[in-house]
DNA sequence: TCTGGTCAAGGTGGT
DNA sequence: ACCACCTTGACCAGA
């Protein structure tokens, strides 16, 4: 089991989401801007595998309005030999890498015109992960979507726009239930109808469950990932008390990280902790995952 | 140098 | 109609 954390380390003064406004936009700021960012990205990866810690989510601020129609600049090009240095390091350690795109990216969009940006936004991303050269195990996590009034129509949609998305795209793509719209059955019904792997989130599962116990629900989304897909992703969160129900916690609360340990033994998976303090939860988490396997 | 309003993008649910 | 929230802060104009 490896343990993650997204996208900062806020104890190592840099971050790799640097970004700037889209008025300042120029290509000379774009290149300073992404030159700044992969040097952040290779101080955490190197700072995580001093650390033990093997999985990380990349930020997709790392190339700014990468998908924007004003960035017409070839990046990719650019950068080439960096993000090749940087998959390196990814593989020496047998790293995990995940991405998540943000809330924007919306493939079952009723406007086509969002399930286009959709699509360029995840083209981005496949992008910075073959650049890196990991293989497909390397995963780009979405919500299933929008529900626009119609749960079993936009499903629909999902399906059909998920069958023409370009194949770098899909062999990354899996889906993660939500707080809100998409459950854990929602999302293993999108699985049977297109063989997208489910990435289970334990706490938006409680926070908008389908019944199904802890265990059994990571069960059945651990069974959705195919082996080329790697060992399956799980995000973990606990509620911060006191604030309104979905609110991560701002530490890791170790009794109930524990009791997760508990509920998911024997099933291998790699753990993504979605919790405020980044870095120090993660290295909590891992001496107490350590601690549970030599029970 | 510091701070608060604001930043590419959408949808949902609570007021 | 408006706002907070989402997984996440950082930019930058004006003081």
């Amino acid at each position: 089991m490896r343990i993650g954390y997204p996208c900062i380390n806020r104890g190592i003064g840099c971050t790799s989401s640097r970004a700037f406004r889209l008025a300042s936009y120029s290509e000379r700021r774009l290149v300073e801007t992404v030159a700044q960012n992969l040097d952040c990205l290779e101080s955490v990866l190197r700072w995580n595998a001093e650390h033990g810690i093997l999985f990380f989510r990349i930020t997709s601020d790392l190339v700014p309005f990468a998908s924007h129609p004003v960035c017409t600049y070839d990046w990719a090009r650019q950068f080439h030999d960096r993000f090749r240095r940087l998959g390196r390091l990814v593989r020496r350690h047998r790293m995990r890498i995940s991405m998540h795109p943000d809330q924007f990216v919306l493939i079952n969009a009723l406007d086509e015109a969002i399930g286009q940006s959709s699509v360029r936004e995840l083209g981005y991303h496949a992008r910075v992960l073959d650049l890196m050269g990991l293989p497909a195990s390397a995963k780009l996590q979405i919500h299933v979507g929008g529900v626009y009034g119609d749960k079993p129509a936009s499903i629909v949609r999902f399906v059909e726009r998920y069958r023409s998305l370009p194949d770098p795209i899909r062999r990354r793509l899996v889906v993660e239930n939500d707080d809100r719209c998409y459950t854990v059955a929602d999302c293993l019904e999108v699985n049977r109808l297109t063989g997208v792997p489910v990435l289970f989130d334990v706490f938006h599962h409680r926070v908008n469950c389908s019944g199904e116990s802890v265990r059994d629900a990571l069960r059945r989304c651990a069974a959705t990932w195919r082996k080329r897909d790697g060992l399956p992703m799980v995000d973990y969160s606990s509620q911060e008390p006191g604030q309104r129900r979905g609110r991560h916690v701002e530490h890791i609360d170790i009794r109930d990280f524990r009791e997760f340990l508990e509920a998911v033994r024997g099933i291998e998976c790699d753990v993504m902790l979605e919790i405020k303090d980044k870095e120090e939860s993660a290295l909590v988490a891992s001496a107490a995952a350590s601690r549970a396997r030599r029970r």
